[in-house]
DNA sequence: GATGAATGAGCTTTCATTCAT
DNA sequence: AATGAATGAAAGCTCATTCAT
């Protein structure tokens, strides 16, 4: 018992220590890029001694990959949980919803946001898998619920596919441009009613 | 004039070398990225020794500019010429042919997709303002389109800064998928058709 | 104390290891020159990795200049110590004095002397400084004794200034040719002996 | 005939491009030292292809020799010409009389002075074995003058090597330190006998 | 003879990773 | 477990020299 309390407590000695360094690289990667942050600079941040980077991480890309891991994943959940079942909230209702927790989740983590949109393309064959294979959900699930959307009557014809790209590219690049490159002082509410507004009824005055 | 002649074959001889390195490094680029690519590889590409590439280039870093110079003064001149004074063609009809023009220009030149949409975000601080002024040039082009839009009656009552974002979004997202990651065997007038009936009209069936 | 003591030990492994590093430089910056010397000769010389070589220096010029720098210190100290106020010992005893040890310390450091003769100049503008600096203190001193020694009477009227020059150039020549140039078995006092008296008496017969 | 006077004026112009070559690089190396002179400056202030230099000249460091030996030859002109015979002026008055030869020679050429007190030494084996002849052979002439002034009466007993390498040196630092690092506006005559009777007098009141 | 584009060995320096303590 | 000194492969770049025209 001694021993399980012992083992115990250093387990988690690991893990705090294991989440510092993952806190203090997330900041830096964001703050610096990639190719800009060096070792040095990660340990640095993290106040250990380069040895005790590399008991904890196999490498500088490795670290970024499970940065990456965990934001993907965050963001993932962030729009688990919709419902295209009959009797479930109307799509709509479901997609703002969505939407505004996606907005929220990226607003409250500046970093996040950085990395996944600026330092996260074209690092390595690896980061651009996941990348491709998380943008590939989410494209999936945009398209069935379009299809979903036209089963039921309210989504016009139209080649599903193609739209769920462009209503993923229109979040991204106001996310990117909105949120990232701008003060971030904007209303997400308002943003997100925009965005609903412009992929479900476009430009122009209703005919 | 002899000497004219010998003289101006060896311009041309330069510019010709000039070109073939520029298009090596242009493919290499796109195949592996700029971090990954040395100047042994560009070089070797080029099938020039690595003192001829300097003699044509101060730096690697200059010719990844010099070739992202050309991509955007390439795109640029893709969407200038068009008119928003009264009496001028149609804004949709505007819009379509453009983003024909566009999507022609970058299927035409998968390589220069792949570095746009690749590489071309957080490699320098030059790289950086230099896309930034560019995305910018079409936010701001985008979003005349919409006021003017709106002042004909044409375009409804919105934010057109995030409409604008979202419709560039749209177009970047679609084009980065289909034209550069699928096999870009897609019918671009088809692409360009959906693309600007999801900006104009959004997904819900008309009301 | 531990602790301590491990820093302790630590911090002088780390002096022995800069040590160890720069007495490898400087034997093969006097075998080979500055310019004739790669960073490759200096790590090989000292036993270290090139990597381990820009853990303690910055670059090679860095080297060069701490290892002049030392040289210069230590010679500066070698000439310190003279006394020009009254009641000290007589300038021509005091002159000896220093010009033996300087003699000796130079006699001592074969590798110094090369160095300061054969490397030490057109270098760069820091070492130029650094080199004017020596030799126009050296001058001044001289100068500042030879103008003492007039008002006290013993020196006869002159441009010091050139005199001083003189003075100093006969000892460097006497030196680059007797020490570094050839066996260096001379006797040293003799030597010195023989400098003094050609500074002071010149080369005729007393009238 | 014809033949010959095209061989000839062929071989005339080769002697103008290359004195026009020479004249140019004693000129950039004297400006910026042998290093940081590249073939590329030397060309460009010669006014030739790059070729063309190569077709002169076998290397950078040959044309640099080729400078050294004129320079030598020159400063060796100079001081010939002395006759130690019987009947011949009294030494002092030739020393002199070289001493001002000389002493006006390297003020009608700062760039010569430059190479040889900034550049020369240290730079190759050749140049160091060439600049040792040189002043090996200005030695042995100072002391072959002191000892057949010793053997007239003139010059006291001391050890002539010594004595030869100390006059030598003191003409060495004063030309460097007058002429070379200062304005150079000094007059030549009073330097010159200035530093004849350091060396001759030495600096003490007559005893 | 003159040209200058082309060459490639060689340079200094960086930095992700290892390992003795 | 933690440290940080040591490593060395690999990078970008220079420049004296060559050679086809």
């Amino acid at each position: 018992m001694s021993t399980d309390g012992r083992t115990r407590r250093a387990q988690e000695a690991r893990e705090q220590r294991r989440g510092q360094i993952l806190d203090a690289a997330l900041a830096v990667f964001a703050e610096q890029g990639y190719h800009q942050t060096s070792v040095t600079d990660l340990v640095k941040a993290a106040g250990v001694a380069r040895g005790t980077f590399y008991l904890y991480f196999d490498s500088k890309a490795a670290i970024f990959h499970e940065l990456l891991d965990g934001l993907l994943t965050e963001l993932g959940e962030t729009i688990q949980g919709v419902d295209t079942r009959e009797g479930a909230p109307p799509i709509p209702t479901q997609l703002e919803a969505t939407l505004h927790r996606v907005l929220r989740a990226l607003s409250d983590n500046e970093a996040l946001c950085r990395i996944l949109f600026r330092e996260a393309v074209g690092l390595d064959e690896e980061v651009d898998r996941k990348l491709r294979a998380f943008y590939e959900h989410l494209r999936a699930y945009i398209q069935a619920a379009l299809e979903n959307g036209q089963r039921m009557g309210f989504i016009r014809e139209m080649n599903t596919r193609t739209a769920a790209l462009a209503g993923l590219g229109s979040v991204k690049e106001v996310v990117a441009r909105t949120l990232v490159d701008g003060g971030g002082e904007e209303d997400l509410r308002a943003v997100a009613a925009e965005l609903l507004a412009y992929n479900l009824r476009g430009v122009v005055v209703r005919g």
